[in-house]
RNA sequence: GGAGGGGUGGCCGAGCGGUUGAUGGCGGCGGUCUUGAAAACCGCAGUCCGCCUCACGGCGGGCCGUGGGUUCGAAUCCCACCCCCUCCGCCA
């Protein structure tokens, strides 16, 4: 969420912003709005002064003088009336107003190129030589089926497209993935955070799900609880309504949770294998920062994201967001592709955010950067590391060998088991 | 699921419907004292919104789990909901 004190003394400057995302925003109508709240603010606010004035009063001389304590007693009914019928007032105008303030995207940050759209996100750098092979490397669907390690027939039979089955070394290996990425982030300074998959809609709101992007998100309506489209929901609002002390910033955190997503917006896009599914899960880095270090902090998260990949040993590219193609609550945005040599594509398993202030304004996350001065919104960030469908769609069709098996990237060896090739 | 108890400021804990943002204690911050520390003493401290000010700050309003209601006036009375604790039952 924006601050709405931004939006009334800098309507340009965000009018500007919204062109550079090519988004269509209420402005106008958002700043009549808190100009309306603020009149009928004002005048409730002198009654209510007025009301308890008089009510101070009323309680001393009630007795001392019968006559003059009925003729207030009259006309304080009528005020209290009319600060009835203004707080309704003010209530509708800033439901209104908060309805249109949810729906505006985060402002990018000056950095970021502006670009119209996906077509205009440059490739800032690629690592790694795509492997030459001597054989027609397969896609990670018929690899998964041959070696027995990814049940798509089962997947449907339970639950529809979309969705698939694990099994024997294939669970093995998104088992080792997760453990090794985990220990890799916690040595490196995050602490492992286990949230709930379930959460309440505000959560979502907070993290800039809802209102939005209700209809990509799978919900309980029984008891009102939505499920986790990314860790980055529930950790964003770990520190819900708090106020941090000074010292503890910076928190890093990472988790690993399932994540659900409708997909409906892709419906037919990508149906063959496991590259877009229902339910995956993914590693996830989180950041609460000062204001001032998190354009430091994105280029190191983007940098811990990196290093999984260069780990692995699969090429992999970092691809700059422009304006037109940031998400919703981002101000900035890298995003980190593993080549997958079977379906021969750039596969995006990472996307490394800052979303500045947004994502703590709208879940007031509050810090207070030295004792005794007034609480600030610390900058969040975000980042897979990484997303696991997609890391083990590149490792399968990396790895794989003439004869359909695949070894096993040396990092994960210790994870595996003694297993050193599936086949 | 049933029965009972409870939700007040960072924590503990008071609060006949009317200067109570809220007694007291702890913790925190600043000071006095001390070579330093402790102890003692003095003082300061919540948060949100609005208005005024270049600013320091000032003024007004809201906030005692949440939302309604009663009243001139509610932390205090009424209703609904949420959460926590104890016991019983049930499932693991």
């Amino acid at each position: 969420m924006l601050s709405i004190q931004l939006i009334r003394e800098h309507p340009d400057q965000v009018r500007a912003a919204m062109a550079l995302r090519h988004t269509e925003t209420p402005l106008e109508e958002i700043l009549a709005l808190d100009e309306e709240r603020r009149k009928l603010l004002h005048e409730a606010e002198d009654l209510r002064a007025r009301r308890n004035e008089v009510s101070r009063e009323l309680g001393r001389t009630r007795e001392a003088n019968p006559q003059a304590f009925e003729a207030l007693r009259a006309e304080m009914r009528q005020v209290g009336d009319r600060i009835r019928e203004l707080e309704s007032a003010v209530a509708q105008v800033e439901e209104r107003l908060e309805q249109l303030l949810l729906l505006l995207p985060n402002l990018p940050d000056p950095s970021v190129p502006e670009g119209a759209g996906e077509e205009d996100n440059s490739i800032l750098r690629t690592e790694g030589e795509p492997r030459s092979f001597a054989f027609t490397p397969l896609p990670h669907w018929e690899l998964g089926e041959r070696l027995g390690i990814i049940d798509f027939e089962r997947g449907v039979k339970l639950s529809g497209s979309r969705f698939y089955v694990l099994k024997g070394l294939g669970a093995r290996l998104q088992r080792a993935l997760i453990a090794w990425m985990l220990d890799f982030h916690t040595a490196r300074g995050y602490t492992e955070v286990y949230p709930p998959a379930l959460v309440k809609g505000e959560v979502m709101r907070g993290a800039g799900q809802l209102p939005k992007f209700f209809d990509n998100l799978y919900r309980d309506a029984e008891e009102d609880l939505f499920l986790i489209p990314t860790a980055e929901v529930p950790v964003t609002n770990l520190y819900r309504d708090e106020i941090l002390s000074p010292e503890a910033l910076p928190i890093y955190h990472v988790a690993c949770t399932p994540c659900f997503r409708r997909e409906k917006v892709s419906a037919g896009r990508d149906v063959r294998g496991i590259k877009r599914v229902h339910q995956f899960e993914k590693v996830e880095m989180y950041k609460f920062v000062a204001p001032e270090t998190s354009g430091a902090e994105l280029e190191r998260m983007l940098a811990d994201a990196e290093e999984l990949c260069r780990l692995l040993e699969v090429p992999h590219r970092v691809v700059q967001i422009c304006t037109g193609d940031l998400g919703f609550s981002a101000a900035k945005t890298y995003d980190l592709e593993l080549w997958a040599p079977g379906c021969g594509e750039w596969l995006e398993v990472s996307s490394v955010s800052n979303c500045a202030d947004f994502q703590a304004r709208r879940a007031n996350v509050r810090f207070r950067p030295e004792p005794n001065v007034r609480p600030q919104f610390p900058h969040t960030l975000n980042g897979s590391g990484l997303a696991l469908p997609r890391t083990m769609i590149a490792v399968l069709e990396h790895y794989q060998q003439e004869d359909g098996s695949v070894r096993i990237p040396p990092v994960l060896l210790p994870y595996m088991g003694g297993v050193g090739v599936i086949k």
